[in-house]
DNA sequence: GTAAAATGCTTAGCACGCTAAGTAATAGCT
DNA sequence: AGCTATTACTTAGCGTGCTAAGCATTTTAC
């Protein structure tokens, strides 16, 4: 897969992902701010809900693609609104199980609709297949990171 | 444009975007650590050389496409590392005019080759085309954010 | 020419990602 | 069964983005 340098040294790619997440996030911040609600506990209230609304707080962060110690702030915010409960699992007591509230899931609703309208309107003109391909790309990506990421972990154990 | 709902809910595009930055930054952190260089840093001082070593903190920060305060941390830092120096614009004595040392351009030098071949790594299996049709849908979707922060900005000062 | 608005920088403090280190519970090995 | 390694969570503190507010300078409008 030979590339132009050229072409590389001017590409920003990691800074226009950055970009992008940010921009997105205050649009959506922007739209839910009347409801209390920041981009990172509407997005874990969505999450729960999709994955079945009875996960450990490992299960949420793994799909919400954050460490656990991330999720923790937001998860105590929403606790302390009343939109989730956090309680002992009892098969594993280390685990704690995340579930939305009577008000949570009354919370989520209202918003459903507001996201996917968001959502519609950020990827105007954009097709299904282009999306789709964005993802597989971004993917791509996400691979190679991973793997140069273990190569890089295993040549600093090999030191020890 | 019409789109499936559905499957927009499944969507985490916002968050992939969030987690490619992360972990791309992660990667190059971890390689140019030994030179003292995190990743804004590096990406200043490569910005700086590209736009011709002799611009504004502003336009800096605009090619970075991060706020001007957010650049100020990282231009203290490399100017106390002896990488960049900021001087008084004589025509515009508010703007500071940022400049790379000598020190600043050998370390570029010796970098340069080391920020390609990761670019490189990180896009394997990706070709030029893929990744201009990449660039291009997310310009899209950055498009979108702006019209539609502008419209936000907009129904909020329509109050006052 | 001066008052008002805009611009460029700076500082201060917040938000939300992260890693590191600690604890309690579980799983695995002999 | 008992020792060790692993796992799930938690806390503490860092890094880098942001906005808000303030100052000095420049530009614009009258």
């Amino acid at each position: 897969m030979p590339k132009d340098i050229e072409q590389l040294k001017e590409l920003s790619l990691a800074e226009d992902f950055g970009r992008l997440y940010r921009m997105w996030r205050n649009v959506v911040d922007v739209e839910l701010s009347p409801l209390e609600l920041t981009y990172p506990r509407w997005t874990a209230l969505w999450k729960l809900l999709r994955l079945g609304d009875n996960v450990s707080q490992k299960v949420l962060a793994n799909a919400l693609e954050i460490e656990v110690a991330s999720l923790m702030r937001t998860l105590g915010q929403l606790e302390s609104q009343g939109m989730i409960e956090r309680h002992a699992c009892r098969k594993d007591k280390r685990a704690r199980i995340v579930t939305l509230t009577k008000t949570g899931k009354h919370l989520l609703k209202k918003i459903e609709a507001r996201i996917i309208e968001v959502r519609i309107e950020l990827l105007d003109g954009i097709s299904m297949d282009e999306l789709f391909e964005l993802e597989r790309v971004m993917n791509i990506i996400g691979d190679n990171v991973n793997k140069k990421l273990k190569v890089l972990d295993k040549s600093t154990t090999d030191l020890i």
